[in-house]
DNA sequence: CCATAGCTATATCCAAAACATATCGAGATG
DNA sequence: CATCTCGATATGTTTTGGATATAGCTATGG
């Protein structure tokens, strides 16, 4: 049985006349009798009284029609449904989101945004470190990440630029530096210990510390080390040093810290997604494309307003 | 997009591999790439990676199986339900009893038996007397019938013996005849009134009686017409006159009537199965078949003893 | 009552397409 | 590096779905 069968069985038996299902089929009578026969032969049973006036369905002809009339749709629907799977309308996303960058105001603009246009997709978000988020896109736990970018395998990882902040510095509000200064030199900072994630879960991160002090002439001295964006923000409240930060952090208040921005430097450490390069689901290819579009709208708006505040970016 | 496409899709879904399904299915490996190659360009987008070691499904593919990996079985299914149908184990049985038969212990055996070996057809009996029963099937509102035959046009109705009954005189049990006989010579009957149905509602009943009576040298005296068995029992219990009904109405007791058997007539009335002649619904065949059934066992057992009461005969 | 119209079935032919065979190219493996 | 396994491609063959012509049947109208 081929669903040509269902098709023409179905003709006929809303015709009730092979003529005119044969022409409503775009094929001629003679083939049409044909294949009804063959199904005829093939389910073992008459489908249709024969008449002179057209054809009939026979009880069998009747319970077979109950049972295939609704065929036709559904295999059409199933064609959809691989077809949305395929343009990543359905299924589900795996986002993972590093823990220096869920604050910025950008990120729940992408994510609203994404959702907005592909509401069928099943959206779960997970917090982590920018290693863990890399670990988690190559073995399948994740699909799609927005972290800070080390420099990863390009034959194993996709990364498209998101956008650039700047750092601040954030200081125990009791620093005496915190109370003399608006914005900071980064040279009196040479004699405080820094408090900051270990380079290994951070690259990034920790690497554009560095080189802020390398620019302004000196290596910083590492004080404790603190895995998550809170801890080093109790620690700086506990006054065990000080820390620099991507400026989006700001969101985050802290009893005993306070920030303040960097006098000249041309640092910045990058925010950007990324996904697996081979086989990457098509939803996380989706979600990179509405992130790429979040930059160009940011970029432009930059561009236009140079003096914006970041939190005023927050369109979808 | 064929069945064919959706069972080898199936097949390397289910085998992760061209190869095995192409041995599976009985084909050879390249036609197998070709079709999944088509269904593919059909949908309008790839469902199978293909690796080194075989084939896994896209998302689409993953899709697509969902939708469709239960189709080969409820197309199965579907022929099973219409062979079901065409051999009249499903759908429905409309049977029509006549009303002075249905108190015949056979009828009840019958229908037992129809009901244990057609479980699925879904049975409803009406009660009639023979003339809206055989207009009944021939306006499709009736599929079978058990009634007692006149002589139908044979073109427009099967009708298939099943058993024959003796005659009984019903009369009012304060009846002089009723107290002075046991058996009764229907000559002395010859002033009674005799209470009937209408000729034309009970053509065979009605004939029987004016056959025993002209058998015995009269003809006989026709009281009030009654077109139900209750009315006629109600009139004879009333004293308003005689009837003579088939032996199995003794079955119905009522106060007031007393039955007496008839000396020595030939004379019996005959009980049929009938349905239409032309498209006769399989169930309708497969009830007249358990008929039959039961007419031969009856006719088995009534050779065997030959004395044996009407009642006794209830096997299935 | 015959002729006609409308229907499905049958016979024959052709073309499309499903399949088989042979071979290729790519990636994994010893 | 040779080999093995896999799917893709090329080409020829066979099956089969479909077209055309026509027959056979049954209602209907003159």
């Amino acid at each position: 049985m081929e669903l040509r069968h269902i098709r023409y069985f179905l003709a006929v038996a809303e015709e009730q006349n092979f003529t005119r299902a044969a022409n409503r089929l775009h094929i001629a009578q003679p083939p049409l009798s044909q294949q009804i026969k063959a199904l005829e032969e093939d389910i073992g049973t008459a489908l249709f009284f024969r008449t002179p006036h057209g054809a009939e369905l026979t009880d069998a002809g009747q319970a077979l029609y109950r049972e295939v009339s609704g065929l036709p749709l559904q295999l059409q629907q199933a064609k959809e449904t691989a077809l949305k799977a395929a343009n990543g309308e359905t299924g589900k996303l795996r986002l993972g989101v590093t823990g220096t960058a869920a604050l910025h105001p950008a990120i729940p603009a992408v994510i609203r945004q994404y959702r907005r246009r592909y509401p069928e997709v099943e959206l779960t978000i997970e917090e982590a470190n920018s290693l863990a988020l890399a670990e988690g896109l190559l073995s399948d736990r994740l699909d799609a990440a927005i972290l800070r970018p080390s420099d990863p395998d390009p034959t194993q990882l996709i990364v498209q630029h998101f956008l650039e902040e700047q750092l601040v510095i954030a200081l125990p509000s009791s620093h005496p530096i915190a109370r003399a200064h608006d914005t900071i030199d980064i040279a009196i900072l040479k004699q405080e210990p820094f408090i900051m994630t270990p380079r290994t879960l951070a690259v990034s991160l920790h690497d554009a510390v560095v080189h802020v002090c390398q620019e302004a002439g000196f290596e910083p001295i590492v004080g404790q080390p603190a895995p998550q964006i809170a801890s080093i923000l109790s620690m700086v409240s506990a006054e065990l040093g000080i820390s620099m930060l991507p400026e989006s952090m700001q969101q985050l208040a802290v009893k005993g810290v306070v920030y303040r921005p960097i006098k000249k430097t041309s640092i910045k450490v990058e925010l950007a997604v990324a996904h697996r390069a081979q086989h990457p689901p098509k939803p996380a290819i989706n979600f990179a494309a509405t992130v790429n579009q979040q930059r160009v709208a940011r970029e432009a708006l930059l561009a236009e307003k140079p003096a914006i505040s970041l939190t005023d970016i927050n369109q979808d």
